[in-house]
DNA sequence: TAGATTGTTAATCGATTAACAATC
DNA sequence: TAGATTGTTAATCGATTAACAATC
């Protein structure tokens, strides 16, 4: 996947988390607040908040500090959230029924236009008033309905075909489940969620922290 | 989230992917690789990949490489994967469903032992032969099968209640699916997986794109 | 004006890459 | 032995933190 622009992603992946944290102050009826006091909410200093944010312009006021709801929306326009997501899921397991029923993605402009299977018993039925058709239409659906971004919860083995119709219909990004490094033209945007990889990262602590304590008897 | 030890979590969670390559190359029957084979396949430097695993070990041999079957074993152990955890997912949603149906994480030794809901339609279910309890179980569930891990797939209201069962409970590690920073104390492990915040880097790439093949015009 | 806090430059820290001697 | 490739040290690069002048 090809970058366009110097913005490091490890900047990018903090944008989400000063959203959320926003958004939780906004909540709670705070106007204002200082990178001090971001810091303290998110663990993140305050140096590292002010240099992230001024990436993008300088949102806040000497002396004063930052408006809550002015910088919550200014990230939401940088992170892309003041536009609409026409978007299609590939595969009507469970994870597809979670991914579809999350309506948090909704409130946040992602709409899902389609769900797509390969299993006849599913097909012809519908989702929370979305139908579920098969993969043989996915393309075409698509490209005629100007599809952006394609959301593949298929088992392994179909995940690259998956991908493969996506970008053929023309999408521009793909939020991918499955544990495959999928093969794609370096101007789609592909986005992995690996859950073993999350987990084996448990694991991986809960092993860490027994062998120090064991050091330490 | 205290650390035990000072390998860098870059390094740590690259170990997930080593792993899934490494099966990989097993399935193909693949005996012998190099660094600088690893390197193709992965996309990290084969400087990295010899930094990285010179971590935990030497596993080569100089003039010959990796032997992939004993990497494989040998990252597996790093990950803690040659134990059996015993876990409890809370939320018999679909995201709770997809996780215990998510036949992988048996595989590598994680294992269900009971969901919990609040939801009196579903407690008394089954999911794949385990049992859906009331919440009010969970606690004394815990303790009494000595449950390792929890899995939170509630909504985000529920999670810290959750959060908190499980460690009176006496879990030592918990893997995250609401998107909350849970408090919990120094010693317990905690994962989380924030599904917003993976599909806002997509809108937020999808973006950063498109502003810049703006700029090329 | 005085106090507070940003925006921004400079210093530090840590992670990645390069290089090469050791050795199979 | 010659060739290949590791393990490991040194150099580089990038990200984080500190510091402070600018300014509200």
């Amino acid at each position: 996947m090809e970058r366009f622009s110097n913005i490091s992603m490890a900047v990018v992946r903090r944008l989400p988390k000063y959203y959320r944290y926003l958004e939780e102050l906004l909540n709670n009826d705070i106007k204002r607040v200082s990178s001090q006091e971001l810091s303290k909410i998110t663990g993140f200093t305050a140096s590292q908040i002010r240099q992230d944010l001024n990436c993008f312009g300088g949102f806040g006021q000497q002396g004063y500090g930052y408006n809550a709801e002015e910088l919550h929306k200014e990230i939401g326009k940088i992170l892309g959230l003041d536009r609409l997501y026409k978007t299609v899921i590939i595969g009507a397991g469970n994870l597809g029924h979670a991914i579809a029923n999350y309506s948090n993605f909704d409130k946040s402009g992602f709409k899902t236009m389609g769900i797509f299977d390969v299993n006849e018993k599913v097909i012809g039925g519908k989702l929370k008033d979305i139908e579920i058709m098969h993969m043989d239409k996915l393309e075409d659906f698509v490209k005629d309905n100007s599809i952006t971004i394609g959301i593949i919860c298929t088992p392994k083995a179909y995940s690259q075909e998956a991908a493969d119709l996506l970008i053929k219909g023309g999408v521009e990004g793909i939020w991918n489940f499955a544990p495959v490094d999928l093969k794609v033209p370096d101007h789609v945007i592909v986005e992995n969620v690996n859950l073993s990889e999350s987990l084996f990262t448990v694991s991986y602590l809960l092993k860490e922290r027994e062998e120090s304590n064991n050091k330490k008897k």
